[in-house]
DNA sequence: AATGAATGAGTATTCATTCAT
DNA sequence: GATGAATGAATACTCATTCAT
């Protein structure tokens, strides 16, 4: 890579970081592109040389803490594979959830930037807008997690979409407002749903 | 009531009116205070005599339309149980969330309105915020249509907490968005996914 | 009047004055609003109040500033024809010109800012425009010197028009470049051109 | 012309002419030199290379298109000199501006553009500022056609002045605004102007 | 109770120009 | 000669809220 390219990258990562930082401490509406270009240590016109607006931005940011959310859960997952030995896709798919919400239980103000975004709409995005970027294909780790499973699935998209939108907006509201209950308190109700979706599309 | 309380109360109700018709129209955020008060023949200082701000007026509106809803819905049920005789307590559940879907699919600026906000805390909020209001009681209708049924269940706050995230979620997408499929095709998959979470809900 | 309607008209024209002289000391667009309110002592918001725009402002200021320099010219006129009696129609278009153009000579600020302006289009705004402002009604005045003369003219407006132009665009030219001669040598070549349109108009 | 140099014209011409279609288009100020530099396909450093700012080359282009105007219009009249014999010079003059004023109401764009420029300003920039250009010299042309002429002209420079600044000015507003009139309606008034301020220049 | 004039904080975005490579 | 990354100045406009009448 040539200096100039790397010097651009290197700035590119720069202000993405300063942005995560300060849209954790202060939100995405509280933060001006001014601050996070003086933050990051460029000129304001620089921003726009990388990024085409403040929700540009975000949704990239979205897109990858997501994404790292996934990739953490899944490493753990398959180390605990290695580890413990194979065990079914329902244990699979309530660890993997599992990992992810004490995450976002211990940095909660991940939870409140990604918040209800978290949603079918972003991860298609993040699937279909970022073939350049490092981020992981979920879908792909979905239908490998599937196609190991010894029982077939029908409807998977389907049945992620129901999970997915079940776990993200309950435990937005049981960790972020312990409404109606605490996210421990609901943790045993949530997997006993998810399993039971889980189990309609098991194909008999 | 006096007469002055008795005109207090229709300007309240017209700028009630002005506002919903408005935030149907253009949305919560691109309706100003401004605009409301001269739409509903006010000055603007008097807006706030009756209101403390524009997201004061905007939660009273979801809270009075979510209870309209489910009043509609509630009151079909019952219509159709003086025909058709009594039923099992999933299929009244699914009845009347057949029926909000139904009507929200019909009214999609009445969805983006209410939009993700039909959540439990604005359900907390229009229990306990709305004393003075003319709205239901959700949780009194959902107890004695639990208490009706002659299957006993477990803690049902979480049960209903657990069903009106899991529906109002996914049919925010499916209905606004087609993603990952359009309604009609989402429903069998959302109530079988309905039934378990209630089936995991009732003492065995 | 009432006491607040009187401060708003004082307000209104402290934005007036104020704007005024920061277009003719700066020009309109080195002017911003900013600016202008601060020195009117207002706040920029209030601005808005009485304007819609700079370019609102600066049309109501070139239409009054036109309307202030026909004034002083009728009214020269005017005491020249009570003082020595009757004169032709031409004489008198010439004679207005002629005060026309030597305010515009001592004053060339005014000139740069009405500058081009002073064409056909922003005339017939100030008649049109401002039915309620105190600005003469400059097509009334010409109709009413063009009665008085003895002499029928036709196509007045188109005639008006002709020498509106000609004598605005080159005396802009000659007072503020003296290109391609002077404003005093351009005079008696301009007066005859103005002369010879007129002639062409009279009825025969 | 050594093949290093010609690419350098090329390339002023190729900005030239992106500028061209981008002023027409879209209008000076809404064009950027970024757009101009994209659009010629040389990067934005280069422009500067060749030209000042923005209005070094918008003024080479009036001066040019202004040139083309007064050609084309020289080259019909000298066609139908040849075909229909010698005419008068007043003739001559009226007919190079209706044949002016023709092409700019076809292409009104092009006016727009030259719009009020196509003053006495930029004629005397024209024949300054453009030794290197292709330039025609107007002044030479209306020399030849006064000395071609068998009437004696007083003060030509002026006569010139007055008429270019008459016509410029009048059927700008009367063919982009029908201001007071649509420019089919002008032309006779105006051209029995022009013939009268012509009329006043010759040495009798 | 009602009014509505006044306030002024708050921010995204463009673009001409430079200069290191 | 050519490039194009970086700069940073410059500015309009909205709108929630207050408070004197």
């Amino acid at each position: 890579m040539k200096k100039i390219d790397l010097n651009k990258q290197l700035k590119r990562t720069s202000i993405l970081n300063t942005a995560y930082k300060l849209f954790i401490e202060k939100g995405v509406n509280k933060t001006s592109i001014a601050e996070i270009s003086q933050a990051a240590g460029v000129a304001k016109g620089t921003f726009y040389l990388y990024f085409r607006d403040k929700y540009d931005i975000r949704n990239k940011l979205i897109s990858h803490e997501s994404s790292q959310l996934f990739t953490a859960a899944k490493q753990a997952l398959d180390k605990k594979l290695v580890n413990d030995g194979p065990m079914p896709f329902e244990d699979m798919i309530i660890f993997m959830i599992n990992n992810i919400i004490d995450e976002l239980n211990r940095n909660q103000s991940l939870l409140t930037f990604i918040s209800k975004n978290l949603s079918w709409g972003v991860f298609k995005n993040a699937l279909t807008a970022s073939p350049s970027s490092d981020d992981v294909d979920f879908t792909q780790v979905f239908n490998e997690m599937i196609k190991a499973s010894d029982k077939p699935i029908k409807d998977p998209e389907l049945m992620i979409f129901l999970i997915i939108e079940l776990v993200s907006s309950t435990s937005y509201s049981a960790i972020l407002y312990k409404e109606p209950v605490d996210i421990e308190t609901l943790k045993p109700h949530l997997y006993n749903s998810v399993r039971s979706i889980i189990d309609q599309h098991l194909e008999l």
